[in-house]
DNA sequence: TTTGAACATGAACGATTGTTCAAGGCATAA
DNA sequence: TTATGCCTTGAACAATCGTTCATGTTCAAA
């Protein structure tokens, strides 16, 4: 059999995502991320190929906990709604000083990354894409239960909470104000409930 | 008298600013704006000092043309609430596409900026409460004028203002589909008249 | 016409970038 | 014990980074 690999290469994954979205993609060095994974270049060029390779990679792995995160939520709440919110609270307001950065990781690579980029940029848009869905999914189910003010319809909604949870997130890196976060936080999702 | 300048300062500070604007900071290298703007490396650093100089000077142009675009459609509008919602279509519809970038440059800026350059990182921030200072003031001709709704408080609102800026511009990166984003504009603004 | 200060120039610097690859370590199969 | 094949290692590569500075150019004042 192989010898088995003295990495595992989901917690590499998960430590380089979490330097790449402290520092992002530019600013965060292939000789960064070796010290912080601890692993040589051709270890990272064997596994990832790339510094691109690793970074889509990260950026797979950020999406892919934000809709465990949220899935969560929902089975542990009745109400949708509310779960969508205590999403939204975790990320804007209970995790913005413990995370990486107050900025969505996703919304900070498609901000960041520049035309010369298509195939990252893409990849990008489809992880942020996965997350709209995500919501849209959850907003379903609000629908379904009657929790939904009636003038809405759950896909308009899903984009429109990912514009908010863009905006949040850029306006608390401006402001290091998250009381204020959290009352514009309640303001977008009191007009939603029935 | 002095040998005049071969070239304006505020033409290569303006070029810079759309180059910055359109990579970032950190995927623009020197080179790169040597060339955009025609001079030599030479005559930049006599001028700027160094890399980040020059951004900070392009921060300061892309805000005071800003301030000035906002101040121009407050003196054509009787409505000053119409002028800062003309102002956001501006920003976030009609210049979409010949706009060097979708996102908001100073959004950008403290987006990318990592805590290793503070100061850079205070500089953006403080451009952005400018914007945000000029919408407030716009928010209390409107109040003065009576087209806000009662309930809102234009120091607060100019705050929510600036956060949908933010999400709308970083949204319609990310969807290429104006329509849509037009649709939110319209239902930011539609809550605060009177 | 000469002078001199102000300005533009571009070759070159050391540092750092993303990436490669020959060499060595280690566990399994024979 | 030896041989085999995967995996890790880290020195080294060419390219590019931000920056410097000796040199050349220009034009107003003398």
């Amino acid at each position: 059999m192989a010898n088995p690999a003295k990495f595992q290469r989901h917690e590499v994954v998960n430590k380089s995502m979490q330097l790449f979205w402290q520092k992002g993609f530019h600013a965060t060095s292939m000789r960064d991320l070796q010290q912080h994974v601890d692993l040589r270049p051709g270890s990272l060029y064997a596994t990832f190929g790339s510094k691109e390779g690793l970074f889509r990679e990260a950026l797979d792995c950020y999406a892919t906990r934000g809709e465990q995160r949220l899935q969560g939520l929902l089975d542990e709440h009745e109400s949708a709604l509310s779960a969508l919110e205590q999403f939204f609270y975790q990320a804007v307001i209970a995790q913005a000083d413990s995370a990486p950065s107050r900025v969505c990781m996703l919304a900070r690579a498609v901000a960041e990354l520049d035309d010369e980029r298509p195939e990252l940029l893409d990849y990008a848009r489809r992880q942020l894409l996965r997350m709209e869905h995500a919501f849209a999914a959850a907003l379903y189910r609000a629908h379904a239960q009657g929790e939904l003010a009636v003038c809405y319809e759950p896909d308009t909604l899903a984009t429109f909470l990912q514009m908010q949870m863009m905006g949040l997130r850029s306006w608390s890196r401006l402001h290091d104000d998250l009381a204020r976060a959290e009352a514009m936080l309640r303001e977008v999702f009191r007009p939603l409930r029935a």
